[in-house]
DNA sequence: ATTATCTATAGATCTATAGATAATGC
DNA sequence: ATTATCTATAGATCTATAGATAATGC
């Protein structure tokens, strides 16, 4: 492998572990035991290597949440979606974390971003016409559809750090790709009022699947 | 005032404005024109200062979110507690952005923190709970309203984010206060199929007064 | 006497580059 | 000849403290 993607892998990995701001460029060309210097022949700095990431992470989503023009969607996609994009905001979920920072200090990510942003809300939007059409969830006027096109995206993509900051006292929990899935639940909590009778039980089904196994426990004081 | 009250002070408008990650001890002792040695000796570093901001937070917002045990809740109950809780949002806004790493720093943060969200998960909870006994949304099973509550709050605590990264190309568009309370009509859409009829006209009406002005126009490409 | 403040600085990083050297491709 | 890599380092911060000095409260 080339040490231009040696190097993407390696920060990939480092910063979805220890998170964006406490991995330097030091860090990255330790971890590949290269030089610094090597480093910074392949990428001019932190944010260019930043910003290819985020393009990955981009066609990948963009990937996932195409829509079929030619059939209506059914309880199969949907799940299909859900468990794809979460894999995705697994595998890149550094971005989500410190995204704030990264926009600031990155003009072309800023810009791309919401671009970004706005294709995936637009693809939630169709995604929830394409259930109505297929009868799975009533249709609603698109004021509404937009506003829980939203709320979906709120939930999915701070999912993540809701975990992060509930989680327990320690300091090294890792938080789990199966718990990081859980947010599938959230997900479809939001549909469950919108759901037609003849899918109603179908798609309870799955969202039990998804259900947290430690509910609200976990916000209970530390045992003494 | 006292100059223990002047760094907390100055502490909390500089990272709610640059941000906590761009906002050293020799920023807030520059802004003040005291020296670094003055800072530290009323606080032992960094850390003490946010963990008595957020303090602070904790109480506004536990003295926000006490419901009344005698009465059922009204719409305007209801209002009341968006406001307020978004306002309290607004003043300690710096909080929720670098959340994640100020826990990893700080185990008694990270305590408080976990239980404030168990509190405040609680407080929805009851609040919806009123609101049923109010006649103003549908009463929902226990777990149901749980999985509610937390998609309330995944909203409250992320629409400031989001809003940071869905706005314009321009890095130093500030937020303002209006557009968060925008978050209102986002929490208020997670409620609009539970209405009852008798009050469905009113709390639509209130929605309506939050809405965004520039809805997903703000996601198109820029101009070119 | 105690409390508050300042000056000066050590020590720890981190970024990014210059310049030398090694490896590779014609 | 070009591409890849390393060594060494300048320059910029930032944190946190030691030690001196000033201000305040009995």
């Amino acid at each position: 492998m080339k040490t231009r993607e040696k190097i993407l892998l390696c920060s990939l990995d480092l910063f979805n572990e220890r998170g964006e701001r406490n991995v330097t460029t030091n860090h990255i060309s330790a971890e590949l035991a290269i030089s610094p210097g090597n480093l910074y022949y392949h990428f001019r700095n932190k944010s260019d290597i930043i910003y290819e990431l985020f393009q990955q992470y981009e066609q990948l989503v963009g990937y996932y949440l195409t829509t079929p023009e030619d059939r209506p969607l059914t309880v199969a996609d949907m799940r299909g979606y859900l468990e794809s994009v979460f894999d995705g905001l697994w595998s890149y979920r550094f971005l989500h974390r410190d995204l704030e920072h990264l926009l600031e200090n990155d003009a072309r990510l800023r810009q791309d971003y919401r671009e970004f942003t706005g294709r995936c809300l637009d693809a939630i939007n169709r995604i929830f016409e394409g259930l109505a059409e297929g009868g799975v969830i009533q249709s609603q006027p698109e004021e509404l559809r937009q506003a829980m096109s939203l709320n979906v995206w709120l939930v999915v993509t701070n999912w993540m750090a809701f975990l992060k900051t509930a989680q327990g006292n320690n300091r090294q929990v890792e938080i789990t790709k199966r718990q990081l899935k859980q947010g599938i639940y959230q997900v479809l909590t939001l549909e469950v009022p919108y759901l037609m009778p003849a899918y109603r039980g179908e798609v309870l089904a799955l969202r039990e699947q998804y259900r947290p196994e430690l509910p609200l426990t976990m916000m209970e004081p530390a045992p003494a």
